[in-house]
DNA sequence: GATCGGCATAAGAAAAACTTATGGTTAGCG
DNA sequence: CGCTAACCATAAGTTTTTCTTATGCCGATC
């Protein structure tokens, strides 16, 4: 008992006529007759009675009959949902980025996306981009933005922001009479860190020996909280130049180039080869190229 | 899209494996696969992810499940609903029958019948046998139930009954005082008739040259009425003497044979030949042969 | 880096379903 | 009452579909 058996029956039932049921299917009448024949031996209970030309459903007919038209609709729906669910975008997005991505990147590229394509769910997944890089490769986010650079092996990476790394320091700090402090200079003051991540790993490689020197005052897990306590003189910090932007302007606090210090922090998406991509992820993706040209435009 | 590969679908989505759905269906391994390929060409839609070893539903993927899930159970039900048409008896018998049958026959069948089968509605017609004839004919009645006989053309004919024909009058009327009027001398008294019916056409018949004399002081739909103002000595008539035998026990009527006139009223039950029964159908053949066994070991 | 496990693909075989041809039955009509 | 047309069932043969077997490819695992 196929969908077609059922389709067929369903016609002979509607047309209570073998010859015009095989009209409406563009098949022969024997094709019908067969297939109805097979339906009923299959059930073990005849579907039509035929006395004479005319036809009427058997009681276990009328049962079908109504069975019938459900599966039909049901498979109708279930094909239009399916086809629906890749040209009219919908459904759920899963990013993953790290907290300050989440702050200074992606509030504004969602706002652009949301206002295109309202239906589209976004689920945001906030940690380190380690962790986000794993779950990208485990297939449990769609998306991720991670700074780079990063192993390419089986993922697609598209660089969407850099950001220069300085110096912030409260607006009272002795540093700020400087324009360009040197790295010896600042070492000797104490630091505020992040607890952990890729920049922080790679600040370590760049201090080399002089790390150990370093006063660390404070570790936090939070940019906005590193800024505050920045600001009110408790060390100074390395953050990325954007996240800094805002608090310059107000006067909280002093964003400073380090002289021998010329770190680019770059922020790529990632997402999985050979993986198929939903009309969701394929609109997200080219929202997040066009967010990228916009910026690009405008500086 | 059929219901098989639907099937082949939904495996492979619950195994999240090719290789163990194809075990599952007893098939093998690229069955599957080209099945759930086509299925996925037809759609338009890529419906897993196939990642290295893993297997992930996509979002298309994700909502044929569902429907999959839906149609799989409403195919199974529908199966199941067909088949049991036809082993437990439900459903509805429509029977035809006129009225006496209604009032006299039809009680102690139908008690019995409900008893076995209460899962079985039956629906009555009532109406002159010649209507019921038409019906049965029409296959708008399973069974009808008519005075015999009748034109045995593309119908099963089962005699269920047969009744003497009698004189009824009121308890004072003259005619009491013989055992067995003769036609001559019943047809100087009123006679109350039914309207219509075969009964009435084959009294005429063999009252035959004496049908004009007959003096008709009434005309009746229901034999009920009949016997009320017969039993009040309006008239006399001529009905199945099981009809009246309550009444004769309580004294309201008389019943008398007529010596001239041997007329027996057969009752049978018939139904289309080549006709698909149903299993309550079927039952309820089996429950009137019961019945009529019954009731011949008891006289 | 060799091997195993698992999916895709190709080719050939088996099964299913369709078409054409035909026969039987019924309803309609002269 | 017989003829005809309409309609469904069945048979035979062909086409289409859907299997299976064989094999290749790729990623995971040791």
């Amino acid at each position: 008992m196929n969908l077609d058996q059922i389709r067929n029956f369903h016609a002979v039932a509607v047309h209570r006529s073998f010859t015009i049921a095989a009209e409406t299917l563009f098949r022969t009448q024997p094709a019908i007759s067969t297939q109805v024949r097979m339906l009923e031996e299959e059930l073990g209970a005849r579907l039509f009675d035929r006395i004479g030309k005319k036809i009427y459903l058997t009681q276990a007919g009328d049962v079908l009959f109504d069975y019938a038209e459900r599966l039909l609709n049901l498979h109708d729906e279930a094909k239009l949902a399916v086809t629906e669910v890749n040209t009219v975008p919908k459904g759920k997005i899963q990013i993953g980025a790290n907290e300050s991505t989440c702050l200074y990147v992606l509030p504004q590229i969602f706002a652009l996306f949301k206002k295109k394509y309202p239906e589209v769910q976004i689920s945001i997944y906030r940690n380190f981009s380690k962790k986000v890089l794993d779950k990208v490769r485990g297939n449990q986010l769609d998306f991720g933005i991670v700074t780079l650079p990063v192993p390419e092996q089986e993922l697609n990476i598209l660089p969407i922001a850099e950001d220069e790394l300085r110096l912030i320091t409260s607006p009272d700090h002795p540093l700020t009479l400087q324009t360009s402090p040197d790295l010896e200079e600042v070492v000797s003051y104490p630091f505020i860190f992040h607890t952990a991540g890729t920049t922080r790993e790679r600040l370590r490689k760049h201090f080399g020996s002089r790390w150990d020197r370093l006063h660390i005052s404070m570790e936090l897990a939070s940019i906005e909280t590193i800024k505050k306590f920045v600001s009110i003189g408790m060390g100074i910090s390395i953050v990325p130049k954007s996240y800094a932007e805002e608090e310059t302007r107000q006067g909280t606090l002093c964003l400073l180039p380090l002289r021998n210090l010329n770190l680019i922090r770059k922020l790529g998406l990632i997402y999985r080869k050979n993986r198929y991509l939903s009309r969701a992820c394929i609109v997200f993706l080219e929202v997040v190229e066009e967010s990228m040209r916009a910026l690009a435009t405008s500086k």
